[in-house]
RNA sequence: GCCCGCGUAGCUCAGUGGUAGAGCGCCUCCUUGGUAAGGAGGAGGUCAUGAGUUCAAAUCUCAUCGCGGGCUCCA
């Protein structure tokens, strides 16, 4: 008798007698898939291969979908069983760990899995090759992963028998009636997880332990500090050393090595934590960084501000920064009886030019640009390279408009954005739209018809320009919804840059007013927009994604004439001099080294060009070119070079030929 | 701020209780060499800082500072 009707999802069906598992079943309808499948989804439900398939809470229908390798679904059920392949590996090297999570991630390229655990001892790096030992030892042992149904009231009594308080926590909250478990036989792991996971160890053959770090249980600084093993997993031995080779890649782009190598910027205990000097060349990187933003923010009609680094305490009180936001500011500094703080923000500074005289509705909006540096008391363990730091620029604009206004404003900053972040190379952005949540804690301001207008405006002015987006609920800022918007890199990596915020409370706290067409007083709309958010991060994210090799017109030395012999050295200033007219940033090396030697020097500094100038050279009046990525591109005259050269920095070409 | 690790020459690193080392870089000299490293010599270090243990500390202990990896935070 057969009492199963099972179909393969977008494929074969055929007749079978329960009682069958997931796999047999599998195995029947299609042995390719059987034999690779990780789980199985059966009617939409994520199941274990040994899952029993019963005719009874089916109507004996039956619908099998294999959990692939290859798959997202397929890589991050792996993980997880990795994840707890680990864990017994720490049990069993450590008797006493408690166990906190191991969940696997697909989102962060840098890890594949963690395991948080709370050790007898703590653990180090130098333990990481022993647990991934013991790992590979448990896995080649073929032992069963086996899953258990049982009452949450049996659940808590093993686990408190193990003394896993975090577990009876987490199923404390979490689970049902009844709850499921995992074992590893064998091993004295066992663990509250809904699943699914592979059947078999065996199946875990390609992973890695890679770090080891503290984290909260639960996120919460006020619970215990864990201890967080950071693996990865992969289907196959090649998929591992393929992504360890892509890691090594992102390392040399590190932009604090590089930094470093190229002589770009440091950082130094003498000046303080998180504070950035300026080395000439990366100072000329940024000054081709904001030149070009200038020119583009004239284009799009900004006007240019400047104001103070320092405002006096009532100002941030005012503007609410010191409530909401005091414990990033550096603290109050006195001067004749007069409380003065760091600004963290411009925002109060440009409101205080709008407010300099009365508006009429014919002056908006008003657009006011700053490349404006703010100081935040940034944790130190925060702190990162150019990433994270204590005193930055931000490429600021504030835009004071009418509510009709909004959506004009609003698509030609997308405009803006899109033109500039081309220009860097960068062709995949992603756009997230933040919008009020439900949350009450939240305290949104501001009415629910001038959210949801405000929300229509920003969705509108994407719509117009059919860019794609993502809708955030509950990521809005208190005081307004907003737009942020991410790049991806060379190596594909997402990095959180630009962004433009509707502001419902500044204008309100500060009594904004425009005189309407009705000459009546109207409060006007502030949008807070920032295309880079930091010019010392975003200066950081060029180096890693262009690897140190700036394109033509961002690289500091864009020239390397290099002599063979002394006897052409005055000819290779001739040369210099001529394109430095042309406004080229060149520079001539005259060491006493073999030309391998000067070639390798400036391939080493990512320079664009060299000219290899010989007596050949001089006799012919030509330059021997040669590209850093394509190497010898043959002799040209100086003209054709000088013309070259130039559409390479006037077009601002080149920002996809980094390697 | 919290957890773990680290701190030796400008850089990368070796040195585990007994007189501070290497490579690269830098300086000088020789070499004038045709597309990623020519040769020789030299300078350069209170071994992060402070205290302690010891006859003796780069080395062991403690504290402080900084850095790295995370967590937390991120208007």
């Amino acid at each position: 008798m057969s009492d199963l009707n099972v179909q393969l999802k977008n494929g074969a069906g055929i007749q079978l007698q329960s009682p069958v598992t997931v796999g047999e079943a599998l195995k029947r309808l299609d042995r390719d898939a059987a034999k690779q499948a990780l789980a199985a989804r059966v009617n939409g439900r994520d199941v274990d291969l040994n899952f029993q398939l019963e005719a009874a809470n089916s109507n004996g229908h039956i619908e099998i979908e294999p959990v692939l390798p290859q798959t997202q679904e397929g890589l991050g059920l792996l993980r997880h069983s990795t994840a707890h392949l680990l864990a017994a590996a720490v049990l069993d090297l450590f008797p006493g760990t408690k166990l906190g999570i191991g969940p696997p991630l697909l989102d962060d390229p840098r890890y594949g899995f963690y395991y948080d655990v709370i050790a007898p001892r703590p653990l180090t790096e130098a333990d990481l090759p022993v647990i991934e030992k013991r790992m590979r030892e448990i896995g080649k042992r073929n032992l069963a992963y086996r899953r258990d149904e049982i009452p949450k009231e049996e659940a808590l009594r093993i686990f408190d028998e193990r003394e896993e308080p975090l577990k009876r926590e987490l199923i404390e909250e979490k689970g049902g009636d009844v709850v499921s478990v995992y074992y590893i036989d064998g091993t004295p792991f066992v663990d509250f997880c809904v699943g699914p996971h592979v059947t078999n160890s065996n199946r875990l053959r390609a992973f890695k332990l890679l770090t080891i770090a503290g984290a909260y249980w639960k996120g919460d600084p006020e619970r215990p500090q864990m201890q967080r093993i950071y693996g990865t997993a992969f289907f196959n031995q090649e998929e591992l050393d393929a992504w360890t080779k892509q890691r090594e890649e992102a390392e040399k782009r590190d932009h604090r090595r590089l930094g470093r190598e190229l002589d770009l910027f440091s950082i130094q205990d003498e000046y303080g934590q998180g504070l950035i000097l300026w080395h000439p060349k990366g100072g000329m990187i940024r000054k081709q960084m904001e030149d070009y933003l200038r020119e583009e923010l004239l284009n799009h009609n900004y006007s240019f501000v400047y104001t103070p680094h320092i405002a006096k305490r009532e100002l941030w009180q005012v503007s609410g920064h010191e409530q909401n936001y005091g414990d990033s500011m550096f603290s109050p500094t006195v001067l004749e009886d007069v409380e003065f703080r760091l600004k963290p923000m411009n925002c109060p500074f440009h409101i205080g030019i709008y407010k300099a005289q009365q508006r009429s509705y014919r002056d908006l909006p008003q657009r006011y640009s700053e490349m404006g540096t703010v100081y935040r008391a940034e944790l130190s363990g925060t702190l990162h390279g150019l990433m994270r730091v204590r005193g930055f620029t931000v490429d600021d604009a504030h835009i004071f408009c009418r509510p009709d206004q909004v959506q004009t404003e609003i698509g030609d900053c997308l405009d803006f954005a899109y033109k500039v972040f081309r220009t860097y190379g960068f062709d995949k952005i992603k756009i997230e739209l933040s919008v009020k949540g439900d949350d009450t804690t939240k305290n949104y301001l501001g009415r629910d018809e001038d959210w949801r207008s405000a929300e229509a405006a920003l969705a509108e002015a994407l719509d117009e320009r059919g860019i794609g987006y993502e809708r955030v609920e509950g990521e809005a800022a208190f005081y307004g919804p907003k737009i942020d918007i991410k790049i991806e890199d060379a190596i594909g990596r997402m990095w959180q840059l630009g962004t433009v915020q509707l502001d419902f409370n500044l204008p309100e706290r500060f009594g904004l007013e425009y005189i309407g067409d009705d000459n009546k007083p109207h409060r006007p709309v502030m949008i807070h927009r920032a295309l880079f958010g930091s010019i010392e991060r975003f200066f950081g994210v060029l180096i890693e994604h262009y690897a140190g090799a700036f394109p033509m017109w961002l690289a500091p030395v864009q020239v390397a004439v290099l002599p063979i012999t002394d006897r052409v050295n005055e000819y290779a200033e001739r040369v210099a001099r001529e394109l430095r007219a042309a406004k080229l940033r060149v520079e001539v090396n005259t060491r006493g080294e073999k030309i391998g030697a000067k070639i390798r020097d400036a391939q080493l500094q990512k320079i664009p060009f060299m000219l290899v100038l010989g007596d050949r050279e001089m006799e012919e009046g030509t330059l021997a070119v040669r590209e850093r990525s394509r190497g010898d591109i043959g002799a040209m005259s100086l003209a054709q070079f000088r013309e070259m050269a130039r559409g390479l920095v006037e077009t601002r070409a080149g920002a996809n030929v980094a390697l």
